[in-house]
RNA sequence: GGGAGCUUAGCUCAGCUGGUUCAGAGCAUCUGCCUUACAAGCAGAGGGUCGGGGGUUCGAACCCCUCAGCUCCCACCA
């Protein structure tokens, strides 16, 4: 049956991943025979599709994977999908509230019982997904970071960095939803892209003791004004440098606040005064800290006022009723100054749009000055090493300014903090693994007997990046009894055979946008609890854009669909299509066509295997320049190995494709396979045949790590290997001895060759017509001139008769006619070769300039005056040679 | 506001320690070809004052200063 003029990957690729998962190839398990080489994925969110961005990453996972396989490693790809509370808690309250359910009508196990079926419905999809791109996972090795023996593991952290004093309970301004009455996550919070119109009003405070003396302050919340405990100003600022300690009074409750000076406070801003409320602003809340004063909360969870307020007519409405009324009541007073209008920016519930109301409440905190100089050292002393390297200045900024991290969250899907309440006091608390242990150490800390049905479990869970930080570890079960030292807190790496073979990891492959949340998290849990970094590298990629440079979401509608790309181009097209420009840590402009250049590359490889598997092999005596050209195509194959594997170490993953590409593309096709290629319906001899499939294998090897499945396929094809020897599973091929001279033989021919065609193409002559061709001096080529005969379709003779007409051109410091009696046309040659003559005399001169400077003379190393020397002798003779050619043809 | 980075051909990017592997690659463009593996292809060609200005040096895409533009991260203005 003959083969189909194109490609069609549909078939090949599931047969080959079933077969290869039939196999069990992609199974790492310790051997200590081999070297290790694993990757932990970075888990995608359990409940998410794959988008363009996992298939970047997972693609380059899959490359490094490939290739460390046919080095011959023991590899492990660990896969996995996070829980991802935040985001999968949102489209659970979504999906019911499509139902018509409220979460707030639930508990919280009938809520996690949804959930739950939620997560079984479509938790595994996007794994499916990255099957069809081929990445070659360990799935015997699939990880939920709410497996049980994760969660447990979560849990067992938390109680361990608790005991060592790492973590802590403390007050913290979050947003709060007053009509869900549950505090928000940052993501949760929505802002409008211009921000929302709002008044700025100037009320009027009396300065105490002093006959009608105000300070003058601008806020766009007056209903808070019964929460003010300062009024604050630059203390730069000349105009209230004398109100500085001095004390003001708030409007109607008259309570005494001191006016301070504080830098936070922008002079030009409104009257330059602050009245500072710790209790619903972020930064009066420092302000207050700095400062040492009162926390005066006067709002209830719900939004009203309570009776803080000492407005006894305000208790009990709402915040934004109490603002209109006030505003009037104020300016009935006299004390409005002044209301302007003015964008700001107001932040949102994402789930109900009401206003969002910054709260003080009790966080679980991880203490991160203490626990993060080794990770911060790890990365500046290149133990563990950034792709590329300038995030390294960006990590080094964030982990030195590195604040506390708060991983409490008012969700329920997640990890519930093992905190258990007793009592009503704020340290009523113990913190356990199980509730009974909770019991007892509550009982010993009470001083009197708690029962388990006493305690009450903190409701909140714990932030996803507290329980992913903990993935390279986890997922070989570092925190399982047996392994894990609970008195030391400590992994005892020799007890887990996987552990120990596997860790660490060579490479963690990810976004730079999370390289703090979650690299340096991990980095830091690595050192705390396996003494040791969690990889040996991190390959950061960027950010997949569109063609315009906007960021590929679902509201633009601006994100191809993945699996569809596939079905168009091919798993190997869009493989290669996304890493043809995709520099480590570079964005990458994502466009079709790019999958195109990758389908059509899976083309190109598909015609040179029919071209070869088309041919009749004979016992015929080898044509030597078949011998020169396996030659030459051996020493530029291990050119390219070397450049490759010399890529492949840096992590340069596009240069390393590029490197394949070229190689397959213009080396062994439209060089080697168009030299050996024998005549229309010839047969071709056996030697050449076997070197040639021999080649096209290296060259399926190389190509493999990128397009692993047109490559497996073909390797069986054109050697018909048995069924389950897989080319996946082929050494890495090694390279063979390159000999210098005929590379750069091959290059002089080869440019020849296409000097030759270049006359034909000005000269409008067929390719098929036989021309000669004579080099000026004798001896010009040792091994390549059956070939330039054969590409160029020309006769070699011997010298030239000077009186014939011919164009010439040069070669290096050669010469070269090609005689063309009567064909040529002399008016465009004439023109070529002023042209170049110019050119000549041009860089003839910068050189003599050069070189008539006394301070190059002088300053200049000896060899690079020794190079301009001899740049000036090369240009004057290819001029003389140029000039006496134009003379020929204009006489 | 704090920090980091980028600017080289129409596009996306290489360019390591300053000098012949220095001005490159792929794509796109243009010209000619349906030449028996491939038009998803073949052959050939054109294209850049290395963001602007200044400096250091015998010599700068590369080092320093400065200006302009863009991008990202963190904190966010009562």
């Amino acid at each position: 049956m003959p083969l189909s003029i194109k490609y069609d990957p549909s078939e090949v690729e599931d047969k080959w991943y079933g077969r290869w998962l039939a196999k069990g190839i992609f199974h790492g398990q310790a051997n200590p025979k081999k070297e290790p080489f694993s990757i932990v994925i970075p888990p995608p969110n359990v409940t998410g599709v794959l988008h363009m961005g996992h298939m970047l990453n997972n693609t380059i996972q899959d490359i490094l994977v490939r290739k460390a396989r046919m080095d011959g490693k023991e590899v492990c790809w660990v896969p996995g999908t996070d829980h991802a509370s935040i985001a999968t808690e949102a489209r659970v309250v979504a999906m019911l509230r499509e139902r018509g359910i409220k979460k707030s009508d639930l508990t919280r196990e009938e809520f996690l019982a949804y959930a739950r079926e939620w997560k079984e419905k479509y938790g595994g999809i996007i794994l499916e997904q990255l099957k069809k791109l081929g990445a070659s996972c360990d799935w015997d090795r699939t990880r939920f970071t709410m497996d049980d023996s994760y969660y447990k593991a979560v849990i067992r952290v938390f109680v361990d960095l608790h005991r060592k004093g790492y973590i802590y309970r403390g007050l913290r301004m979050i947003n709060w939803d007053v009509e869900a009455k549950t505090a928000l996550s940052n993501e949760e919070v929505l802002y409008k892209e211009d921000g929302e119109k709002s008044i700025l009003y100037s009320v009027r405070y009396k300065v105490q003791g002093a006959e009608d003396k105000w300070i003058v302050i601008a806020t766009q919340r007056p209903e808070t004004i019964m929460g003010d405990v300062a009024i604050a100003v630059n203390p730069s600022d000349e105009r209230y440098r004398n109100l500085i300690g001095k004390k003001a009074l708030v409007p109607f409750i008259n309570r005494e606040i001191p006016i301070i000076a504080d830098d936070y406070v922008d002079k030009a801003f409104g009257s330059g005064c602050l009245k500072v409320t710790p209790a619903h602003d972020v930064n009066d809340y420092e302000i207050g800290l700095r400062h040492n004063l009162p926390v005066i909360d006067t709002l209830d969870e719900d939004g009203t006022l309570n009776a803080k307020c000492e407005l006894p007519r305000y208790v009990g409405k709402d915040r934004f009723v109490v603002r209109k009324a006030l505003v009037k009541e104020l300016r009935e007073a006299g004390h409005l100054l002044n209301e302007e209008e003015f964008v700001t920016r107001i932040g949102r519930s994402e789930r109900t749009n009401t206003v969002v109301e910054p709260r003080l409440s009790l966080q679980w905190f991880v203490r991160m000055k203490e626990i993060s100089h080794r990770a911060l050292q790890a990365v500046e002393e290149d133990e563990i090493k950034l792709h590329p390297a300038k995030f390294k200045n960006t990590y080094r900024h964030w982990m030195e300014n590195v604040r506390d991290w708060c991983i409490s969250r008012q969700l329920w899907w997640g990890h519930r903090i093992p905190a258990y309440f007793y009592g009503a006091g704020e340290e009523d608390f113990v913190v356990a693994e199980t509730v009974e242990e909770a019991a007892r150490l509550a009982t010993a800390k009470a001083g009197k007997t708690i029962r388990e049905n006493d305690l009450r479990q903190d409701s909140d869970v714990l932030d996803t990046w507290a329980s992913s930080w903990l993935w390279p570890t986890a997922v070989f079960d570092g925190f399982e009894d047996a392994t894990f030292d609970c008195a030391t807190g400590k992994i005892l790496r020799s007890k887990n055979k996987d552990l120990d073979y596997f860790y660490p990891s060579q490479v963690l492959v990810t976004a730079p946008e999370i390289l703090f949340f979650w690299v340096a998290r991990m980095i830091i849990a690595g050192y705390e609890y396996m003494d040791e970094r969690p990889f040996d590298n991190v390959y950061l990629t960027g950010i997949v854009r569109d063609k315009q440079g906007r960021k590929m979401s679902k509201s633009l509608g601006n994100s191809p669909e993945p699996l569809e790309l596939i079905s168009t181009y091919g798993a190997d097209g869009v493989r290669t299509g996304m890493l043809f420009s995709s520099p480590a840590g570079n964005d990458l402009l994502f466009d079709e066509k790019l999958c195109e250049q990758g389908r059509n590359f899976a083309n190109k490889i598909w015609n040179a295997f029919r071209l070869v598997k088309g041919w009749e092999v004979a016992d015929l005596e080898q044509p030597t320049e078949n011998k020169r050209a396996i030659e030459w195509f051996q020493s530029r194959f291990s050119q390219s190995l070397a450049e490759l594997n010399d890529h492949f170490s840096k992590f340069r993953i596009s240069d390393a494709l590029m490197t394949v590409y070229k190689l397959t593309w213009d080396d062994y096709c439209a060089w080697y396979l168009e030299i050996i290629k024998p005549a229309f319906g010839k047969p071709i001899d056996k030697v050449t045949f076997d070197a040639t499939v021999a080649l096209f294998e290296g060259v399926l090897k190389v190509l493999h790590p990128f397009m692993p499945f047109i490559t497996e396929e073909l390797w069986h094809e054109l050697k018909d290997q048995s069924e389950d020897h897989f080319l996946a599973q082929a050494p890495w091929p090694t390279a063979y001895p390159v000999n210098q001279e005929v590379l750069l033989e091959a290059e002089t021919a080869f440019e020849i060759v296409a000097q030759v065609r270049n006359i034909r193409s000005s000269n409008g002559l067929s390719p098929k017509e036989q021309l000669s061709l004579h080099a000026k001096e004798q001896g010009s080529f040792r091994y390549f001139s059956e070939i330039v005969a054969k590409l160029a379709h020309v006769n070699l003779t011997g010298a030239a008769h000077t009186s014939q007409h011919g164009v010439t051109f040069l070669v290096g410091t050669t010469e070269w006619v090609v005689p063309l009696e009567g064909k040529m046309d002399m008016a465009s040659a004439r023109e070529d070769l002023v042209k170049e003559i110019e050119y000549h005399r041009g860089f003839l001169s910068s050189v003599e300039k050069k070189l008539s400077n006394e301070k190059f003379i002088s300053g200049a190393p000896p060899q690079v005056i020794e190079i301009e020397r001899k740049k000036k002798a090369d240009a004057e003779s290819k001029i003389r040679m140029l000039e006496e050619n134009l003379a020929r043809l204009t006489s």
